[in-house]
DNA sequence: CTAGGGTTAG
């Protein structure tokens, strides 16, 4: 059994297996534990060899309980888990095999990954009826799964009913929550760790879901209280720790502190390291920072190689400054190398063309390419056209977004508005009445802004906040001043109009409107508003953007998707947006 | 005898 687990390639594993087969006259009468511990490493080994596995399994006359879970394990870890649960299927049936709770666990995982909620259900309540609920870990994986299948309550319900929760239960509902867009709960669940139940200490997984979900709410102060934690518990040596606190600190915003956690990482770096790094530098513009870092990477430091993740990091550098041919030299080299493009590579380079104005260039790259457009790449090409007034390209880019059955009002707006700048108002009430017509959906604006180290959500139209009347008080103020400054308000852009469902334009810019408002009377004069997560900067907001960093001499930082935009003296750090 | 929780991406 020692020289077993001591197994690490495939060559060890089959030399064991020939060892055995002159000790035994067959595969068979190698006793249990030794058969099924090679059946297991077969199964679970990272070189292919789990159809072996299968084939030794489909072999045995009487096999047990623990040949069937480690192929359930070895399935359950492969591509294809799903096909777990035939395996799983044909042993309720039969009455030698009784399947214990660890059988269900990894039907319940390969439920988890293949979505299949109903299953995840029925199986938890075989789970009940046999009696193996109170099994902590098969209870954790009850928690994953729920998780996966996006019925978090249901996670909560598991993790609320255990008597005995560890580590590994807490991480589970916290990920889920983290990954299931549910970012605050799972921080408030983080700091709960250790405080209820006895001899439970967050570990790097915990953090890891805690960090992240503070780079989804752009929360540095919680992420700094979390690094300080990270530092305090010596979890600062994991590797996969640095990565988040890199992205965490990207994310918001503090690409400085980024680049330190970067640089005074003591465990050695991965390519994921170097991407995340690489994908901080790119969302902040720096896209200089962004490739000498690639450059390095490609001369194989640390002895790792680029990926399709770093590729993609490097391309959206490009995108961000508008540097077209090093984006296209970069998705060439890309094929070169042998990295195969995908859709986010295709969807890049798509971008990139269109906001340099090669519009037609980039309706090639989309109609050539070897698999069909999402709706991503038609939004793109329609923002370029917007940009650059190209009605053609706007019309069958906005015909196919239909097709493909955008529902997403913005799609709709856009079009709108390129008609509108064309002074096309047939056209314009056209595309207002389809609108209406087809149930287009009215994104829910939400935006979150930080002031000294307090999170706020702003909803759309949001005149319930308890600030309101200061607020409205300080948009009345903003207007005036910056129609003082010469801005001439344009279509559907009235600063006071807060609520108006009637002008699409005002959905988009309400929460920018009242996060701004609201950043410039509760922090102090002069420093910088940090504004997370909105839901779009365009048109007319990228406008009065400018005009309240200079009216008020404030710096505006927003982030926006994977781009920030820093408005400064009546500038911004994306020239090549609008 | 075996098991559960994790980071980068248009």
């Amino acid at each position: 059994m020692e020289v077993v687990s001591r197994c690490r390639t495939l060559s060890h594993i089959k030399q064991l297996h020939a060892h055995l087969l002159s000790a035994f006259p067959r595969f068979l009468s190698i006793p249990s534990p030794t058969r099924t511990k090679l059946m297991d490493l077969y199964s679970i080994s990272p070189f292919g060899s789990l159809p072996l596995a299968i084939l030794l399994f489909d072999h045995l006359n009487v096999p047990s309980i623990y040949d069937l879970n480690s192929l359930l394990r070895g399935i359950s870890l492969s591509p294809h888990p799903s096909a777990v649960y035939s395996y799983f299927r044909s042993s309720l049936s039969s009455s030698c095999l009784k399947l214990d709770a660890l059988s269900y666990s990894f039907a319940l995982k390969s439920c988890a990954s293949a979505l299949n909620l109903p299953l995840t259900c029925q199986l938890h309540s075989h789970v009940l009826h046999l009696g193996f609920y109170t099994d902590a870990r098969l209870q954790t994986t009850l928690i994953d799964s729920y998780a996966k299948s996006g019925v978090l309550d249901a996670s909560r319900k598991v993790f609320d009913e255990m008597v005995t929760r560890d580590v590994a239960s807490w991480n589970a509902l916290i990920s889920g929550l983290a990954q299931g867009d549910r970012p605050d709960e799972a921080l408030r669940l983080f700091w709960r760790i250790g405080k209820e139940d006895d001899d439970v200490r967050a570990n790097e997984v915990s953090v890891i879901g805690a960090l992240s979900a503070c780079s989804q709410l752009g929360a540095v102060s919680e992420g700094r209280r979390i690094h300080e934690f990270v530092r305090a518990n010596h979890l600062d040596g994991h590797v996969d720790v640095c990565n988040v606190l890199i992205d965490m600190y990207s994310k918001c915003g503090f690409v400085e502190e980024a680049r330190e956690i970067f640089d005074g990482m003591e465990c050695r770096r991965s390519v994921v390291t170097w991407n995340t790094m690489m994908m901080g530098f790119a969302m902040q513009g720096r896209t200089h920072e962004a490739m000498e870092l690639f450059e390095r990477l490609r001369n194989g430091v640390d002895g790792v190689k680029p990926d399709k993740v770093s590729y993609l990091a490097v391309l959206c550098a490009c995108n961000h400054s508008g540097l077209v041919d090093h984006g296209s030299d970069f998705f060439e080299s890309m094929k070169v190398s042998g990295v195969v493009p995908n859709v986010k590579h295709y969807g890049t380079l798509v971008d990139l063309l269109g906001r340099a104005g090669r519009i037609k260039q980039a309706y090639d790259v989309i109609v050539s390419m070897p698999f069909s457009p999402d709706i991503v790449f038609w939004q793109s090409l329609l923002g370029a056209c917007k940009t650059y007034g190209n009605v053609e390209m706007a019309e069958v880019a906005s015909r196919n977004l239909v097709e493909l059955g955008s529902r997403n009002c913005g799609d709709f707006v856009l079009l709108s508005n390129i008609y509108a700048a064309q002074s096309r108002w047939v056209d314009v009430g056209r595309v207002r009445e389809a609108m209406k017509l087809g149930e287009v959906k009215k994104v829910p604006g939400f935006s979150y802004i930080e002031i000294s180290g307090m999170i706020h959500k702003f909803n759309n139209g949001d005149r319930g906040h308890d600030k309101w009347n200061e607020i409205s008080v300080k948009l009345e103020e903003i207007r005036f001043r910056i129609v003082d400054y010469g801005y001439v308000a344009g279509t559907g852009f009235v600063l006071h109009d807060i609520g108006d469902e009637e002008k699409e334009d005002a959905l988009y810019f309400h929460s920018e409107k009242l996060a701004v408002a609201f950043g410039l009377i509760s922090s102090p004069e002069g420093s910088t508003i940090q504004v997370i997560k909105n839901l779009r900067i365009c048109g007319d907001c990228h406008t009065v953007m400018k005009l309240v960093s200079k009216v008020y001499n404030r710096e505006i930082i927003v982030r926006d998707r994977s781009r920030f935009h820093r408005f400064r003296d009546g500038s911004c750090s994306c020239k090549d947006y609008w």
